[in-house]
DNA sequence: TCGTTTTCTGACCGTATGGTCAAGGTTGAG
DNA sequence: CTCAACCTTGACCATACGGTCAGAAAACGA
């Protein structure tokens, strides 16, 4: 109950609001598109009038920019979970893992993304060519190297990637379409394990994924 | 150079106004989204008044529903090349090829339809709930039938539909980032055949597909 | 307490959009 | 040729949108 730590009100308010906005706008913009998007409808949703929003964010494609680039922050930490794998089943296994979970806790993150890249990526194409090739490239490289040291099926690495993304951002994408043939009704937990455990079994079963066996080593 | 089949012209400049607007629509409709898309913007890609495309498309959302109608015909076209094939190989196998082939083809189409569905599918949840679900059935019925008949491993069919769907279009609908990653190239021929091949393999040989051997059976 | 900085907000503005309309042009059957 | 049905289009309209602004309110340092 001390003082220590103590945020000045300015600060906390401040804070509380970009975070009301970034999480109103968010939903809209999946929801409605970019163009679809109305800054009152965000405003409504933030429960904040709409000249507040442009004191926060001077204009719509600012707080759009800063939505994406949040997405694009979270997405980059789940790649972590590619690295430092000893091979395959547990590298890709773990990142099938990290990219569900995204796809079930942010679905509206994930549709963001996706409306994004499938205009042509006006706001984020320098992400794309800096940030994401580089990953992509390394990842690439692991995937080979794997080959290379017999842990898996030579398989081009490249739309291997494209497969991990297309099947696990699915869920959150097309979740609506996901939903009505479910009967209407989301997922629940057991259905997300499921999914999550057929689509790592496909992929690595279909590239011939293969535990590390130490007692085979040299 | 008989006068067989002779259109009237007034027919047959409807039916290349349509044309004309439809192309143009759903060019527009993909790259901008619904909300981002304007008549007019249409109305300049068709070569046509804006007053125009109101005569024949009386409101913006009839337009939009026309090319979404479009898109789905198109889909079960492709659809049924799952149907009549004896096994898994031969079925998934030409689904793939299909599906591959709209995305290549039809990338316009595809962005659409994605984008209707993310949006939550506003002018086609009856689709879904109909058409859609009676089609995905069926087809969860010929692959249970192929599981018990031991042509591959037991597999949720309905993940399984879902990993066809996501990695197929993901060609379309992210073929922006695709072509980034491709050093800003399309894809060429070679490209695509061997996107097909890895995705077929990598299916297929995942779900423990198995070739029917009429020599085996009794 | 006082003055300054930051935050908040209703009212307002210019523009672009979907849609309308009336008048003129074109086509084709009788 | 005639006339009705159909097609075309520039000009127009109401609305909704992104963005602005002046002034009130709140927070803060001294």
């Amino acid at each position: 109950m001390s003082g220590n730590q103590r945020q000045s009100k300015r600060i906390q308010t401040r804070r509380e609001n970009e975070r009301l906005i970034l999480e109103a706008a968010e939903k809209v913009f999946a929801e409605a598109g970019y163009g679809g998007a109305t800054m009152q409808l965000i405003a409504d949703m933030a429960g904040l009038p709409k000249a507040n929003l442009h004191y926060y964010f001077a204009t719509k494609e600012e707080l759009y920019r800063t939505v994406v680039a949040r997405i694009f922050e979270i997405w980059l930490h789940a790649a972590e979970s590619f690295d430092n794998a000893p091979g395959p089943v547990e590298g890709i296994g773990a990142y099938i893992d990290a990219k569900m979970e995204i796809s079930r806790r942010h679905p509206f993150g994930s549709k963001v993304w996706a409306s994004e890249v499938m205009h042509g990526a006006p706001v984020i194409q320098d992400y794309l060519e800096t940030t994401l090739r580089e990953w992509t490239d390394g990842r690439i490289g692991a995937i080979q190297r794997w080959i290379d040291d017999g842990l898996m099926d030579p398989v081009d690495p490249r739309h291997l990637l494209y497969m991990l993304w297309a099947t696990t951002q699915h869920y959150a994408d097309f979740g609506h379409q996901i939903e009505t043939l479910n009967g209407g009704a989301a997922l629940d937990a057991g259905q997300w394990a499921g999914a999550t455990e057929t689509v790592k079994r496909i992929i690595l079963r279909g590239i011939g994924a293969r535990e590390i066996r130490p007692d085979l080593a040299k």
